[in-house]
DNA sequence: GATGAATGAGCCTTCATTCAT
DNA sequence: GATGAATGAAGGCTCATTCAT
């Protein structure tokens, strides 16, 4: 994927693939100091012990802390993007199911980590402050966005039920609201308990393919 | 309300209300500062300045400039507080306009605003680095969960659909979420516009009940 | 006393001594303070705390904090003279009585306490730095040097021994040394324990005297 | 000499050289500063400018302030211990030269600098307030007092006179109260004449060794 | 006179960035 | 390229002083 926030150098590919393992290195370790520390606290002497690498190293990689951040969004961003993709693919034609695989892929072991989960909410606690965060995946959401929108114009049934785009707002609201309830609830809500709860609301809004929307993921 | 953020010491009542009005026009200058800087970049330089006052003043009211914050973070939450009381009170005993009045609450306009919006989730993109945050509103949390509970399990109509606990988990999910489609979204979506969304969501949940979930909100 | 330091308002009687009770409070609350906490640490709300009156006040009877810090050395000054004075008197015309009875003074338990040698060192310790401390004392340490050497002087034998000024300098030198003892040792000197190898020395530096320098102190 | 107030950093020998001669540049600069302006006024920024260096490289090689102070303190505890010891080591077997040159240490050039005086005074004069002064060359009064009252013991000659301890006590509190001569004094005493009264003490001490405890010091 | 709330200069410390090695 | 010592601007907090009550 092309990442604008890595300094552009060219280089022969060996090179270049150590530069994006070490990149790749710095990112990682933000991500878990931002998700320990907050993005207050987090500096990157901080990064830099976690990386196992030199302070003076950041800035070799990244114009500043600050675009070492914005990678750290872009690489969620990106995550997410590549797993709903392949989980809609996989999904083949069946419209529900592929709603079903797209709001599944939320609440993914490999997604809904309480590390990342905090980092999403992290940044989203600067949006209004930093308005270069919105920008970082702008793009990313666009495609989410219009993603969603089809997905649910597909089950719409004509209906005087809600417009496609409404549908869509709910559902990506309330995936989001889940997961600000495994980040602050004291519940003790797990993972896969946040996924059924996301999977009734669809079969609420969509009660005529109620039963593909819920029951053993597997059997879809 | 009882505010244990700000030093407490004994006045005379002339005295003790000057102090409140100070330690409220510094939460106050406080909460813009945060809606506009987050709070990382909110100095008590800013704050002071925004209140008109000096930047001693702070320490004379707070402990710290981490204890300013909190109290922001008290007040915002007693005023919600405070909104869906008076709003489920004033719904008599129908339990499905109750339920309304409720998640109006989110969308009202002295709750809704972006600017207040974009410090619940500053402080939401700490809760993980900073639990006091979260220790901070836990009693609200706890007050609003049980009330939304109790109010979802009075529209229960003894069918196989969703126990009233994760019905609530996902109407308060919805809302959360479609705060923060506010605070990012690119839409162009504006409160009244949201609570619509919210409310549609309701009638999905409580199909028996949609008439009295939805319509004109006055009409309740 | 004449005291400089303190603010000259002329007054009505009556006024002036409450005025002067005031003051002498904050002296006292303020040698507390410096013994406890310091010059460094000593703040004027820790003053004014001690001396349970208003911060204000301070700047009321002294103008500024440093006036007060000077009025206390003054006070300390003052004592230690009068002190040393009445004993010399006291001992009529003995000379190696009235020598005596002088040294015996800096170990009186009026004056060798260890709140007020902490502050006689805390100012020894900024003399360098705050050449005003000097000044505060300059004249009683010339009446303390003058008569020191002056008893010192009334002991000589005519023999090829000390100077009357070399011995004044011993022994007000091991007097104060002995004061850092009792600041900084560890051995649980007390306060006659100093006294009795200030005598000794006397007796050193005095032989033929010795008899009348130590032994019982009340049999002189 | 082990200094623990230095951050230890494991280092390889260059860098280690490097990192001592800056914390020595440190020290020495804040010497300077007590010296002259008190310990009160001493601030980082000044010892930083007196040393040529950034405020910010205090914190590299000092945890803090405090700690560069006390590292001050060691620093002159330790170059004070070394100069008796060399001194007694060098005198050889002679008792009387032995204490004599123990004594002389105080007063050598390189120990009985006016500044490195004040420097000690600004110490003691915070000792009540700050243990920890204490605590630094606790180790090194320990030593300093034994050597002395071995010393002393040296000299006994059994009769009726002071106690070895007693002696000691003597001897080091008159050395530190002639250092506090020349910090106030105004009578233009230089280190040499304060030497001289210093042994002189000692011959009133020990009247018996008069004669190898005073007189042309290179005659020893 | 007595009070203590308000002020803001100045302190120590942190930390993103630079650059010599 | 990798390192981390050095830098100094900027932050939060303290506290001597002022002044309205």
């Amino acid at each position: 994927m092309h990442n604008p926030s890595i300094r552009k150098i060219e280089r022969p590919d060996g090179r270049a693939v150590r530069r994006a393992q070490r990149a790749a290195q710095l990112t990682d370790a933000a991500l878990e100091c931002i998700s320990t520390l907050g993005l207050r606290e987090t500096t990157v002497q901080d990064v830099a012990a976690r990386a196992g690498m030199a302070v003076g190293s950041i800035n070799q990689y990244f114009d500043s802390k600050e675009m070492l951040f914005t990678a750290v969004l872009r690489s969620l961003a990106e995550e997410f993007e590549a797993a709903w993709r392949v989980g809609v693919a996989a999904a083949g034609d069946d419209g529900a199911l592929r709603l079903r695989r797209f709001v599944e892929c939320y609440f993914a072991p490999s997604i809904c980590q309480r590390k990342k989960i905090a980092v999403w909410f992290a940044f989203w606690g600067e949006v209004k402050a930093r308005p270069q965060y919105r920008e970082v995946c702008a793009g990313h959401d666009r495609t989410h966005d219009r993603m969603l929108e089809s997905l649910c114009d597909g089950l719409a049934d004509g209906g005087p039920g809600l417009s496609a785009a409404s549908a869509a707002k709910l559902v990506a609201s309330t995936c989001h609201g889940l997961w600000l309830e495994l980040l602050t609830g004291t519940d003790g809500l797990r993972r896969t308990d946040l996924e059924t709860l996301a999977l009734r609301q669809l079969a609420a809004l969509y009660p005529r393919h109620a039963s593909r929307l819920t029951g053993d993921a597997d059997a879809g």
